[in-house]
DNA sequence: GTTAGCCTCAAACAAGCGTTTGATTCAGCC
DNA sequence: GGCTGAATCAAACGCTTGTTTGAGGCTAAC
């Protein structure tokens, strides 16, 4: 008889989840995980085979779904609000905001992203690009669509810059400190909207 | 009789750097530092006391050239074009850029930048808090002065984005793969201009 | 009741970690 | 020459790391 909700797998995802958004991934030991999953040692090898793999498994769990809704969201805009580049910074950005204030650990995934990037841990980098590479291509195609007049390099610099303003925003790893009044949730969609308006001025600036 | 240029103090900066730059601080061993280095391992608490110390010194060394060159390319900004917006943020990007190209391994220095707002190190992050916030406020005054009605919110948000972005193109983390037709140095130059552009009609963006 | 297969467990493994030790080298100074 | 103090060294310290082992519990099928 056990108490948990979830299976092992689960608790050893969730748990290695909060601590490389906390920690990063090689500061974050199998036993620091397996302790707060309350789960043997063994279970991770067990159960994942290797730390490696851990790693993965804790992306693919959300990414998946994060680019179908990024994508969904991108359809709706470009069909009820054509031609205008608002919508389409919001179907970038609010899916992140969204995974941000899920309940069940999606805050610390934001942050597990942004360790993702910085950690030129070779093959994961590789991964993230071959396997969502096209989300982004996507989203090109349609801010493209929705400013007159920029060139292609200009638009991928400016994406760059918007991934990684939106991706130190939404870790909290920048000077802003969340006031002690205000909820984490109304924090991160005043960011989500600062970043939008600031994004959305500066693609359509002229060179 | 040794035939090595420098000391082994900097010696032991450089290759931890350079280590630092490419796998982050936890997964870089004393002993990979010291193996590169060409020095015992010993040195590093001889000269350093310990590896956090080792650390923060990587940092000091460029980030007080840095700040004093983003300070007095402020100043003269101020002086020169005062009220004018992008002479103030190039003044902010401009000592990146600089550094990224400087071939002493500035542009490992960038990178490891990117790596210490992404590993979060809590020591690290008051260290570079109390040693260089004064520059960020400097600049946030200089910018409140250039942009009217700009709220206090709003512009501790958008000068995230900036370091955010800043950060992720400089230490090509992005999209943006250099083409081989272009040298190293023009590519960054490119980028500071994209981003200035990018930031001066967001700071600009009304709410 | 027995068997099979999945799962969990305490314990141990070799390897690597940051740090410390005590001896040794070497230059500069009285 | 003798002394001093900084610098370097090989070796070892105690500890943590990721991973493996083998015994045993449990459920379900026969």
């Amino acid at each position: 008889m056990t108490t948990h909700h979830f299976s092992t797998k689960d608790r050893i995802l969730s748990a290695a989840e909060a601590l490389f958004a906390r920690q990063g991934f090689a500061a974050t030991s199998l036993r620091q995980v397996t302790s707060r999953a309350d789960v043997n040692i063994a279970a991770v090898n067990y159960h994942f085979g290797s730390k490696e793999n851990l790693v993965n498994e804790v992306f693919r769990r959300r990414m998946d779904q994060m680019s179908e809704e990024r994508l969904a969201a991108l359809k709706v805009a470009c069909c009820e609000r054509p031609g205008e580049l608002e919508p389409v910074l919001a179907a970038f950005v609010e899916p992140a905001l969204a995974m941000a204030q899920d309940r069940h650990g999606g805050a610390d995934f934001v942050r597990v992203i942004a360790r993702a990037y910085a950690e030129s841990n070779d093959g994961l980098r590789k991964f993230l690009s071959d396997r969502y590479g096209h989300v982004l291509r996507e989203f090109a195609k349609a801010i493209t669509g929705c400013v007159e007049g920029l060139g292609k390099e200009d638009l991928y610099w400016r994406l760059d810059f918007l991934a990684g303003a939106l991706v130190y925003a939404m870790s909290d790893f920048g000077l802003i400190k969340r006031p002690s009044g205000t909820s984490e949730s109304s924090h991160r969609q005043r960011a989500a909207a600062a970043l939008i308006r600031f994004a959305s001025a500066g693609f359509k600036a002229t060179n």
